[in-house]
DNA sequence: TGTATGATTGAACATATATTCAACTGAGCG
DNA sequence: CGCTCAGTTGAATATATGTTCAATCATACA
């Protein structure tokens, strides 16, 4: 009686048991909005090479900018979406903005990653 | 004597200790190009919640079309990127191919990400 | 106050990527 | 064989995103 919500597949569903088992196991919409939202944050290279080099100790924008051979307003712009995603936390010292990580996960997060891809 | 290579920056570079350091702990960087690709993959709410669908069970295409209320034809697009990354498995039968998630990994990396949202 | 420098920002541009649409493949079945 | 249906694929389109460039902010210092 049900049927599936929001038709958009044409075909014949196989299993429905399997896919109610499977939406009701399945976290909020918004969760995995969320969660995509955050994988987004290390899935570019220059964010990764950012974070990877903030694992060990904090540093500025222009140590950053050096070590990636990159110019600060690149970086400062990844900075900013670092930012607003909570992944690292700046403290100014004068005309100095140290950045370090800001949460415990993001370096597990990266971990893990890290121990897939060089299994 | 050294200088930092590369020079895109045109900054003073303050610390010069601390990026030779950070430099020296980094991955290579093709690692790190690899692991922003991994992450890619986890960085699109579709796709997302494709691999949250299979934590538990296997599901034919159709079920995921079904399940998201997507065509076939996007789910099966997004599914050719998860294969070629090697996180889910197909499994023919008949005319119908089931999906599965083809590494422990990818839970694991899941989970870590659910923890740190839901925190 | 004026200058210099680290850092940030907005707009523009180039590139990457997700979905749609139509055509096609492959397996089962009459 | 000819048909049907699950699934795949390529091209096109729309959107998202990363970097550059120029302008600006913020702090130190003369």
């Amino acid at each position: 009686m049900d049927g599936i919500e929001g038709e958009a597949c044409e075909c014949t569903v196989i299993h429905e048991e399997a896919v109610a088992a499977a939406r009701r196991a399945m976290p909020r919409d918004e969760t995995l909005l969320e969660l995509a939202d955050l994988f987004k944050m290390f899935a570019d290279s220059t964010r990764v090479k950012i974070i990877s080099a903030l694992l060990h100790r904090e540093l500025c924008v222009c140590d950053i900018a050096a070590l990636l051979s990159m110019t600060k307003s690149a970086i400062s712009h990844q900075l900013r979406l670092l930012r607003q995603t909570k992944l690292v936390r700046p403290r100014r010292d004068g005309k100095i903005v140290y950045y370090s990580l800001d949460d415990e996960h993001v370096a597990t997060i990266l971990a893990q990653g890290l121990n897939h891809v060089t299994e």
